[in-house]
RNA sequence: GAGCCGGUAGCUCAGCCCGGUAGAGCAUCGGACUUUUAAUCCGGUGGCCGUGGGUUCGAAUCCCACCCGGCUCACCA
C-alpha cells in the first residue's frame, strides 16, 4: 500500500469494509454497474491452445468470485470462480498495466470479491490453465467472510437459512435444484407437445377445496373478505374442462396447514392435468410415459437411486388394486365394506395398529398406509380405491363400491393421485353432502358448473417435490425446496 | 403434538462422562516468500460455550425450563 497500512485489526465485517473505504480513496469504483465479460471461466480454458510455442495465449476477458488465494511475495495465485467452473488467475507487478493493482490485489481485496479480469491464457509449471493478469476490476466488494471452502457449509439450519451460501459451496446442492428446474422443464415440454394447455388458477380462494387438508387463511382487506390459500387447484381446473379446454394442467403451489417432515412443506409444487374423454387407465399410460420420459431426459437413465435402492422408471410399471396390496403384504384379504372396527380387528391380530377410522374404506387406506406405502419401492399403480373416501372420483364402472382411482408410489412415498373425473353433478352434490363436516361449506358454484355439463374426464396430481427427491436422492423434501419453511431467528 | 440427538470463534470441529477460569484447523491481522493450488514458514487478534434459572467456593461441563435445528413418529400429499 501507498505507506502505512491503514487496516487496523478487528472482526472481518469492520476489516472488509476499511478495505472498500481505502480502494475508494484511491479513486477505484467498489461497485461498478457493469462488466464486459467475454468469456466464462470453461470458455477460457477451452481456448487454451496447448500445441503453441508462444509463452503467452489468447487474450480472454472473464469475471467471477474470488474462492481461492495464494500470495507469495511478488507473485499471488487466485481462483476465480463462476457458473460454468472457475480459473486459476496469476499476478505479478511484471505483467499487471497498472503495477499498483498488484498489492490492492493481496492487501485490499478479500476472498469472496468479485472481480472482472483481462489477460493471457498460459500454463503454469504445474501444468493448470491459468490467465496472466493484464487489467483487474473489483465488481463487488464482499463485507462478510463466505463458509470455508475446504469443509464447506455443513450445519443444516444455516444451509436453509442462507441457501445462497449452501449454493455456493455444495456442488450437489447445485445439481439438486438443476435437476429440479430440468425435471419440471421436462414435464412442461411433455405436456404442451400433447396439446395440454398450461393454465394458472386461483392460489386464494373463498372455499378451500379439491383435497382434504387443513388452509392458510388470509384476509382481503378491500372487501372484508376471508380467503383460503388453496389446498388443491382441482375444483377451478375442471371448471375450465366445462368452458371447454380439453386438455390442460397447472405446475403450481399449494399450501396446506399442516405438520412438517421431511416429506411435508406447507407449500409444495404439484403438476394437476385434465384430459377430456379419457378414464383413469389412459391417466395411468400418459402418466408413466409422462415421467419416465423426463426422468430419462434429466437423470439420463430410466434408473435412479433413491436411499440405497434402485428405481427403475422404464414402462410399463406395476398395477395392483388396494385390496391385492394389501393381502400381498399382510395376508389379509378385506372387502371393501367391512366394516372398520373389524378391519381394524383383524389388522391389529396380523400386527399393525390402526387409527380409528369412520368408514369402511377409510379404515383400509389407513391399513394400507400402515402396512404397504413404505414398501412400494419401484414404481407402481395403486388402483381402485374405496369410494367413500373418493369423493371427487368417478364409481368403478363393474364396482360401485369402488372409485376409478389411482395413486403412484415409488421410493416408498406416495407420488401421484388420480381419477376418473366424477361429472355427475347430482352425485357430487351428494358426495360433499355425505363427506362434509355440518360447519363445512359446499362449492356451490363449482357444483353449478358441472351442472351445465362437464365432459368425462381423467385427472392426474404429481408431487413435483417428491418426484425431484426421488430424482435426486434427496431424503428430504427440504432438500428440493430452496428454501423450506423454517421458525424465524434473528440472524436470518 | 411426542420421543431421541444436536447448538462452543466467520466456517469445520475438539473439550462435556469425571466441574478448576476456552482449544485446534481454515479464515482474519502482522512478518518472510516471483509458478502456487487445502501453498509454506514465523508471530498475533478473535468466544455472553443457544437463552434464562438453579446447584456449587467455582459451571461450556451437573440439574430444570425455554428457543432453534435434525431424525423418527403422528396428521397429510
Amino acid at each position: 500500500m501507498s505507506q502505512e497500512s491503514e487496516v487496523p485489526e478487528g472482526d472481518h465485517f469492520s476489516v472488509r469494509k476499511q478495505k472498500l473505504e481505502e480502494l475508494r480513496q484511491r479513486g477505484r469504483e467498489v461497485y461498478p454497474h457493469k462488466f464486459e465479460r467475454i468469456h466464462s471461466c470453461q470458455e477460457a480454458i477451452e481456448l487454451f491452445d496447448p500445441e503453441s510455442d508462444e509463452d503467452l495465449g489468447a487474450e480472454v476477458k472473464v469475471a467471477g468470485r474470488i474462492r481461492g488465494r495464494r500470495l507469495h511475495g511478488k507473485a499471488a495465485f487466485g481462483d476465480l470462480v463462476d457458473a460454468s467452473g472457475q480459473i486459476q488467475i496469476y499476478l505479478s507487478p511484471n505483467y499487471l498495466e497498472q503495477e499498483e493493482q498488484f498489492e490492492e490485489f493481496t492487501e485490499l481485496w478479500d476472498l469472496g470479491d468479485y472481480g472482472g479480469v483481462r489477460g493471457e491464457l498460459f500454463e503454469t509449471n504445474e501444468g493448470e490453465i491459468s490467465i496472466v493478469v493484464r487489467e483487474l476490476t473489483l465488481l463487488a466488494k464482499g463485507l462478510r467472510p463466505l463458509p470455508e471452502k475446504f469443509h464447506g457449509l455443513k450445519d443444516r439450519e444455516l444451509r436453509y437459512r442462507k441457501r445462497y451460501l449452501d449454493l455456493l459451496d455444495n456442488r450437489e446442492v447445485r445439481d439438486t435444484f438443476k435437476q429440479r428446474s430440468q425435471f419440471i422443464s421436462a414435464l412442461r415440454r411433455y405436456l404442451e407437445e400433447r396439446d395440454f394447455l398450461e393454465v394458472e388458477t386461483p392460489m386464494m380462494q373463498t372455499l378451500a377445496g379439491g383435497a382434504e387438508a387443513e388452509p392458510f387463511e388470509t384476509h382481503h382487506n378491500a372487501l372484508d373478505l376471508d380467503l383460503y390459500l388453496r389446498i388443491a387447484p382441482e375444483l377451478f381446473l375442471k371448471r375450465l374442462l366445462v368452458g371447454g379446454f380439453e386438455r390442460l394442467f397447472e405446475i403450481n403451489r399449494n399450501f396446506r396447514n399442516e405438520g412438517i417432515s421431511t416429506r411435508h412443506n406447507p407449500e409444495f409444487t404439484m403438476l394437476e392435468l385434465y384430459w377430456s374423454y379419457a378414464d383413469y387407465e389412459k391417466i395411468m399410460e400418459l402418466a408413466e410415459e409422462l415421467v419416465s420420459a423426463a426422468v430419462k431426459e434429466v437423470a439420463g437413465s430410466h434408473k435412479t437411486n433413491f436411499r440405497g435402492e434402485e428405481i427403475d422408471w422404464s414402462t410399463p410399471w406395476r398395477r395392483l388394486s388396494l385390496q391385492e396390496a394389501i393381502e400381498a403384504e399382510t395376508g389379509l384379504e378385506i372387502a371393501v365394506d367391512t366394516p372398520p372396527e373389524e378391519t381394524r380387528k383383524l389388522a391389529a391380530d396380523a400386527g399393525y395398529e390402526l387409527d380409528e377410522k369412520s368408514t369402511a374404506g377409510g379404515q383400509l387406506l389407513e391399513l394400507f398406509e400402515e402396512a404397504v406405502e413404505a414398501k412400494l419401492t419401484e414404481p407402481t399403480f395403486v388402483i381402485d380405491f374405496p369410494a367413500d373416501v373418493s369423493p371427487l372420483a368417478k364409481e368403478h364402472r363393474e364396482d360401485e363400491r369402488l372409485a376409478e382411482r389411482f395413486e403412484l408410489f415409488a421410493g416408498g412415498l406416495e407420488v401421484g393421485n388420480a381419477y376418473t373425473e366424477l361429472n355427475d353433478p347430482l352425485k357430487q352434490r351428494r358426495n360433499f353432502e355425505e363427506q362434509a363436516d355440518s360447519e363445512e361449506e359446499i362449492d356451490d358454484n363449482f357444483l353449478e358448473a358441472l351442472e351445465y355439463g362437464m365432459p368425462p374426464a381423467g385427472g392426474l396430481g404429481l408431487g413435483i417435490d417428491r418426484l425431484v427427491m426421488l430424482l435426486t436422492d434427496s431424503s428430504s423434501i427440504r432438500d428440493v425446496i430452496l428454501f423450506p419453511l423454517l421458525q424465524p431467528r434473528d440472524n436470518g
